[in-house]
DNA sequence: TGACATATCATAATC
DNA sequence: TGATATGTCA
């Protein structure tokens, strides 16, 4: 025994005493630092080795896709590859529960999942339909409590019940009832109703949710204090059964309260799970003992807490660092300084962070990194796949998965732009539901096409044309053929190269990358030895966040938001702006809540520095055009005053605050000249832009080649239909406009 | 319909 | 301040 659990030897006494307590709720109060992930995958490899248990058993459950990946990718080391088992998000795990048995929920099978985006759009329509004056009925303020409701499992009868009969809740109650309509009418959920359904159908469906009970006899959940209500519901129906609930957190540094995280959750825990297990990861591995002072002597004036206190055997280390600026430029430049002085031989830029409490922080040490040469990353903020011309072919592919997507429709009827204006639009989206079809039904009337202007019906029929054509051949091309043919056929491209500006060209290069990802795509599958679907893949986009833009081994200092960087550490941390109102937030003060919950993201900013901490903050801060004297944090006045030095100090020591000034920008080359035009030429058009084979030049009896299916042999031929025998695949109906075929 | 001027309004952001 | 939404004109 001592020998086959070797492995298990690199855990502390309580770190193995969690790994090796399956059975019964287990609650795991992991600190900041004290190997929470490890305790976690070993834990999951002690069931799998030592206790026989098959992983088809176990659900491991995360909140980010970052997350789910590195309990896999770490639990695969202590196992062995190819892991059939589920470690996901909880939409992705929702999302795969209700593939299965959507019908039983109301749903047809390829539904779509529409983001914050859509959600608003389909707002907007609403808003619109209403002819709504109020300013304040804005499509963000509206969803915030359509979520909210969702989050409490509250339907719009309910909400308007429990709020009062007043004319603005009526309006909010009206407005929730038509946008569930719509999203069903659509065949689409949002991230919302992915957890939603799945607990309704969990809760409803005895047989399902015996599977499912069944299946899964151990269950974890990672970062507990995060969880929603629903969520909450999801986890214990599913652990009803074998009650074999493992959940791991921390109290303190629950920061999503503001979107529907309940702390509770995780306070309750032994009294929602009888009998449950409480074990304290308290040894922290990360920080220096003066670091983790100070976030103690912060995070203790919080109430309610569990009681816990981290502890390390690491040296004390240096004191932590104050510096109150001038204004925030000359925060930025002392910053700027302080890094340059600190890199060196011994320590690099990527072992640096500066972690704010706003977004809009982030420009002043842009404009200072970049004035002094220093490399730097801004992480969050914009997405990827939030870019329009990657919204827009996202939006195309949706309406060739689910041809009822009216919503991605119409974001793309018109773009580029084919002559049908906001009035045409309007117009025959009432036809639709006049007629109670499809916008794509009503677009591929030749009724409808005579009613519009003479070039824009024509538009309309070529647009219909190339949709449905898609959406019938849809199982038989590679998600990547789909993707050029909408490209070209659409016209998609060929407008963005006519405007050939240098906005223009960069989203060229974006599709171009996006088109990147769909080759990764059906790489992944095909190693896998499957094909894959356009339905698959765009739900895997809809579900994946900001692209992992801080790559690996990149020299650069790191720019984020306190928020974005809970789970992360680096050697040396900034935290600026320490100041009242700005942090802690000013939208907090009014409830000691609000308070607390700053004091987490403090104490998780705080412990996110291993060596060494910054906090800085300026007399006098410029933001939202008007600037303002400022009074230092409330939390800087709560750390220990013998663990922190300077302010005045760094005067003494002759630190020049304006050496910022008159740096020579730094060298760079631009290199090679991108040439994404070239690029798509080669790649999309000659594949895309006319049918490859025409049915006169092909016979019953020629053998062919299939850029999906392999080698065939053409059966029949009807028309522009070829009926075609695949070795893989057995006989297939392939129109000809579109079929990627080959003569062999 | 699209280009330009003006008004507005600001935490944090997973899936 | 500065990004974005809305309104006006050709």
């Amino acid at each position: 025994m001592q020998q086959i659990m070797e492995y298990l030897n690199k855990l502390n006494p309580e770190q193995r005493e969690a790994a090796l307590h399956l059975d019964g709720p287990l609650l795991i109060l992991a600190g900041a630092g004290s190997g929470k992930t490890s305790t976690m995958t070993h834990r999951i490899a002690y069931m799998i080795r030592e206790k026989g248990i098959s992983p088809y058993n176990v659900l491991a459950v995360t909140f980010t896709n970052k997350a789910a990946k590195e309990m896999r990718d770490r639990v695969e080391t202590l196992v062995g590859e190819g892991l059939n088992m589920w470690i996901l998000t909880f939409h992705a795990a929702c999302l795969r529960i209700l593939r299965m048995h959507a019908d039983r929920v109301g749903y047809e099978k390829n539904f779509v999942v529409y983001d914050p985006d859509d959600q608003k759009t389909v707002i907007r329509n609403a808003l619109k339909e209403r002819a709504v004056e109020d300013k304040k009925m804005t499509p963000a303020y509206i969803l915030s409590i359509i979520s909210d409701c969702k989050e409490k499992e509250i339907s719009p009868e309910e909400y308007e019940r429990t709020n009062g009969e007043n004319p603005k809740v009526r309006l909010i109650a009206d407005i929730y009832k038509s946008y569930e309509q719509t999203l069903k009418k659509n065949n689409a959920m949002d991230f919302d109703d992915l957890i939603l359904r799945a607990v309704q159908l969990l809760s409803e469906e005895e047989d399902v949710r015996l599977f499912f009970q069944n299946k899964f006899r151990y269950i974890m959940v990672d970062e507990y204090q995060d969880t929603n209500y629903l969520q909450y519901r999801f986890v214990k129906l599913l652990a009803e059964q074998h009650n074999n609930l493992c959940v791991v957190g921390d109290d303190d540094q629950c920061i999503y309260q503001w979107r529907g995280a309940d702390i509770n959750n995780i306070l309750d825990f032994e009294k929602d799970f009888r009998g449950a297990k409480v074990i304290k990861l308290e040894q922290n591995y990360r920080s220096n003992a003066n670091i983790l002072a100070a976030a103690h002597s912060v995070i203790k004036n919080n109430r309610g807490r569990k009681e816990k206190e981290l502890w390390t055997d690491k040296e004390k280390g240096e004191k932590l660092r104050y510096y109150r600026a001038d204004d925030d430029k000359e925060e930025a430049r002392f910053i700027a300084a302080e890094i340059d002085r600190l890199c060196g031989p011994a320590r690099s830029y990527s072992d640096i962070a500066v972690l704010y409490r706003t977004n809009a922080q982030s420009r002043r040490f842009e404009d200072a990194f970049f004035g002094k040469g220093i490399p730097y990353r801004v992480l969050g903020g914009f997405r990827y796949y939030d870019r329009k011309e990657v919204k827009d072919m996202m939006s195309y592919m949706r309406v060739v998965q689910n041809p009822s997507d009216d919503l991605s429709l119409e974001r793309i009827m018109n773009e580029p732009k084919r002559g049908v204006g906001d009035k045409s639009v309007e117009k025959l989206k009432a036809l639709a539901r006049v007629r109670k079809e499809s916008l794509l039904a009503v677009l591929s009337d030749p009724e409808v096409w005579e009613g519009l202007s003479a070039a824009a019906g024509k538009n309309m029929e070529e647009l219909s044309a190339v949709i449905n054509l898609l959406a019938q051949e849809r199982e038989n091309l590679k998600v990547s053929d789909i993707y050029d043919a909408l490209l070209v056929r659409t016209g998609y491209l060929s407008a963005l190269e006519k405007q050939n500006t240098v906005e223009s060209e960069s989203r060229v290069e974006n599709l171009l990358e996006f088109k990147s990802a769909i080759y990764d795509y059906e790489k992944e599958k095909e190693d896998a030895g499957e094909l894959g679907t356009l339905s698959e893949f765009l739900e895997k986009i809809s579900l994946m966040a900001e692209v992992d833009n801080h790559e690996a081994g990149e020299n650069a200092v790191v720019l984020m938001t306190l928020h974005s960087s809970k789970g992360l550490e680096f050697p040396v941390v900034f935290m600026p702006g320490m100041e009242d109102g700005l942090f802690p937030s000013w939208r907090s003060f009014d409830k000691k809540e609000g308070i607390e919950e700053e004091r987490r993201l403090c104490y998780v900013g705080i412990t996110r520095a291993m060596e060494r901490l910054y906090l800085t903050s300026s007399e006098y801060r410029t933001m939202y055009g008007k600037g303002e004297h400022t009074r230092e944090s409330l939390f800087l006045r709560e750390i220990d005053k013998s663990l922190i030095e300077g302010d005045g100090i760094w005067a003494d020591k002759g630190f020049d605050r304006y050496s910022g000034i008159g740096d020579p920008t730094p060298d760079f080359s631009l290199g090679e000249p991108f040439r994404p035009f070239a690029h798509m030429k080669s790649a999309a058009e000659t594949k895309a832009a006319k049918p490859v084979l025409s049915a006169s030049e092909l016979a019953p009896g020629d053998k062919v080649s299939h850029n999906k299916f392999g080698q065939g042999l053409i059966i029949s031929l009807e028309g522009n239909t070829a009926s075609v025998a695949f070795d893989s695949v057995g006989i297939k109906k392939l129109a000809l406009d579109i079929a990627p075929l080959k003569k062999v």
